[in-house]
DNA sequence: CCCATTTCAGGCCAACTGATATCC
DNA sequence: CGGATATCAGTTTGCCTGAAATGG
């Protein structure tokens, strides 16, 4: 095995911890996590404002629980995140009169506009942090990227 | 522009975010760290305290500043990771004579061993991570990742 | 005097566990 | 009653800023 190689070959044991798939991932991560907060804070929001904006854009009037499900969102997290859509009049929040217990979240005119912004900044975020591969570099890269998410 | 386009055919949004580089690089490195925090802790320890002591094994009697350069870790966040291992006497830690204000990190026999186990550990780990893939396959997206890594 | 090293205090989140009140 | 929903309180992790004490 690799590993046993590696240490009877006595290779360094911290460029080998470095050049394993799971340290790269957590770079690569970091890197696109700094470069989108930092695009999206150009427009006083942050990442899980985005992907909420877009979920309720889809989904129209919806329950947050449902948000939750979708976004891959703890719902009490949902909580917080929508306090600040709210406050910023991008959704509305409102009882659900067929069932009161839940909370019947709605796109406004304003979030419509706020979401269009946020995905045009969230893309170029993206197409800075994949600059250094070809088109057909992406792909191939997305592709087995996405291959790996769906294993687990 | 593709975001441009997708807002114009009406893609989902959420969809949209959710094939971006940065959401699956976010989810491959939540998968990976999770299996390898799971594999390490068998060993009762965490991944910092395996690449510090990766480190330490490859430098010799090191200072903490050091350490913290060479693994990317913050210094303030080394004094507990150092603390952790010294508690188990996998490292010493004892003032430099030749400069007081830094602490000589050097490995232990036990310290050697059990940098052993989480090796394997983790390389099994990251075995797991890219199952999906074939030999070739993880050769080519590793080189990919790491041309992306680099760009930062 | 300026710089490096170590340590402590504490904030921030693309997180998580537990508990509560309300309602179906 | 059991199950779902929304909320609040508090802890964890990885990473960051600020600041102190010691020493070169």
């Amino acid at each position: 095995m690799a590993h046993t190689d590696a240490l009877a070959a006595g290779e360094p044991a911290l460029a080998h911890i470095q050049t394993l798939p799971s340290w790269l991932l957590n770079r690569a991560s970091a890197r696109g996590r700094r470069l989108v907060s930092d695009a999206l804070a150009r427009d006083g929001l942050r990442m899980p404002h985005h992907a909420v904006l877009s979920a309720v854009a889809d989904l129209g009037p919806v329950a947050q629980a449902e948000l939750g499900r979708t976004t891959g969102f703890d719902p009490k997290d949902m909580v917080g995140i929508l306090n600040d859509l709210q406050a910023e009049d991008l959704v509305t929040r409102a009882p659900d009169p067929a069932d009161r217990r839940k909370n019947a979240i709605t796109l406004t005119e304003e979030g419509r506009r706020r979401l269009g912004r946020l995905t045009e900044l969230g893309d170029e975020a993206n197409e800075a942090l994949l600059a250094a591969l070809s088109p057909a570099e992406r792909r191939l890269f997305l592709a087995l990227l996405a291959r790996i998410v769906d294993e687990g």
